[in-house]
RNA sequence: GUGGCUGUAGCUCAAUUGGUUAGAGCACCGGACUGUGGCUCCGGGGGUUGCGGGUUCAAUUCCCGUCAGUCACCCCA
């Protein structure tokens, strides 16, 4: 057997690559109806890109290497770092709000599983210059957009979100700091995933008392806006949060996205740089990971570039989001065919067949025919499997007969122009 | 990085308690069909049974290692 791909990458044949390419022009269609422009980076970056953000343990998990002029480099793992700088060099010349998205290769050094690739394609979308709330309706909007434009529903997708200044505040009300706070996130991260037991003996390793632990275990599960106003709402802090909140769930309902988002305090993300309202989306069965996470890193281009602007954006994979959609039957599974099949009873006819397909070529059709000249019994053959609606049956006195393939209609016809009358 | 499970044709799967030339369907190529496709029938190509070693008269089958796939953990995109 011949040695497959590397591990954790893929091969596209034709047929993934269809499916690839059903992602891919979703993603640039939804994001261009949202007027965001298209950049793009280098796939190999300094390694140091990586290691400045996230420290030096993020390397195990990096796929990085010294190249020949013994450089530390590594290919990219996510697209943020790069798109920070990009926006940093030119922060004063750029209009803001800045709208911008990528559909970069992004790669890991990790072992593959289910939705977990070494490489994988990620859809981002990015906003910097606007700190409201308005942003982030916005952005959210884009995610579901691409899930509607997909053929996905409410009833497939939930956008479940979360505000970790909102959770401060809440923390803080609990007796909880900013400095324990990362730690409880890490817990609250994890709390769908390990045994609750689990989560409140590490809760109570940082220090939180019984009741304190008994209200923050409430905070994950479901909760309301109203609720949390009656609950906690004397806090100042917490107060102004929810109003803001309550902006933000107003956007979303007049950008028509609201039935797919509900509030889930559990969201937190794993990245330590968001600093405001994040999201995921999820499948609704809960059958796969994440389809798509983000929110709001308001400090990150400051100790990145050096230029103070609020900035949200997202990711969006294309494994787990193929998985979901192979799963529901709206991936397509038939290749594009060729619009026409040019053929000929005669192999002295080939010259005119090419002669016909040229012409219709050069009027945007895709056109295909009998390289090796063949019984007319098997070019309509191959125009079948190929996949052709219409064949055209060049004859030995020149002219053309048009063949509707599936119903196995003819006419004479000619061509005028590129086309055929 | 750790652990469980699984590796036979491009795909889905067979192959008696270990037994002699590893089969079938689909797909692909060709023929029946010399000017009309889809159906049918016939034929063909395609395998060091993932790889390496061991046990045995004999290994696709049992054992070990390794690689790969897969799932979970770790971690996160």
């Amino acid at each position: 057997m011949a040695k497959g791909a590397l591990p954790g990458f893929r091969d596209f044949y034709p047929q993934e690559f269809a499916e690839r390419e059903f992602i891919v022009r979703a993603w640039r269609d939804v994001a261009r109806r949202f007027a965001f422009v298209e950049y793009d980076g280098p796939p190999l970056e300094p390694l140091d890109l990586y290691t400045k953000k996230s420290g030096e343990e993020i390397v195990g998990q990096l796929y990085n290497f010294t190249d020949k002029g013994g450089r530390e480099v590594s290919l990219r793992p996510e697209m943020t770092p790069t798109f920070a700088r990009m926006v940093a060099a030119r922060a004063n010349a750029l209009r803001k709000p800045v709208r911008w998205f990528s559909v970069p290769q992004l790669f890991r050094y990790e072992r593959q599983q289910k939705g977990r690739l070494r490489e994988h394609f990620q859809l981002n979308v990015d906003i910097v210059g606007e700190a409201d709330v308005t942003a982030d309706a916005e952005l959210l909007a884009v995610a579901v957009e691409i899930m509607r434009t997909l053929g996905l529903t409410q009833s497939d997708v939930r956008a479940r979100v979360s505000d970790r200044r909102l959770l401060r505040a809440l923390l803080a009300t609990l007796g909880v700091g900013d400095d324990r706070a990362p730690a409880v996130f890490a817990v609250i991260d994890k709390i769908e995933r390990q045994p609750l037991d689990v989560s409140r003996e590490k809760l109570g390793v940082l220090g939180l008392s019984g009741a304190a632990i008994d209200r923050m275990i409430g905070l994950t599960g479901r909760v309301s806006l109203a609720g949390l106003r009656e609950e906690y709402g004397g806090n100042a802090d917490v107060n102004e949060r929810l109003g803001e909140l309550d902006r933000y769930f107003a956007y979303l309902d007049a950008l028509g996205v609201a039935p797919w988002v509900e509030l889930d305090l559990k969201i937190v993300r794993g990245l330590a740089y968001y600093t405001g309202i994040v999201f995921e989306l999820f499948d609704a069965h809960g059958e796969f990971r994440a389809i798509c996470g983000g929110g709001r890193y308001d400090t990150l281009l400051q100790s990145l570039g050096g230029v103070d602007l609020p900035a949200l954006g997202f990711g969006m994979g294309d494994v787990v989001l193929g998985e979901l959609l192979r799963h529901r039957g709206l991936m397509p599974t038939a290749l594009p065919g060729p619009d026409y099949w040019v053929a000929y009873t005669d192999p002295r006819q080939l010259g005119n067949a090419m002669r016909v397909a040229q012409a219709l070529r050069h009027a945007g059709s895709s056109v295909e025919y009998a390289l090796r000249p063949q019984q007319l019994g098997r070019q309509l053959k191959a125009a079948s499997s190929a996949g052709a609606p219409e064949a055209v049956i060049v004859r030995e006195d020149g002219t053309l007969i048009l063949k509707s393939l599936a119903s196995g209609e003819e006419r004479t016809v000619r061509l005028s122009g590129g086309r055929l009358v």
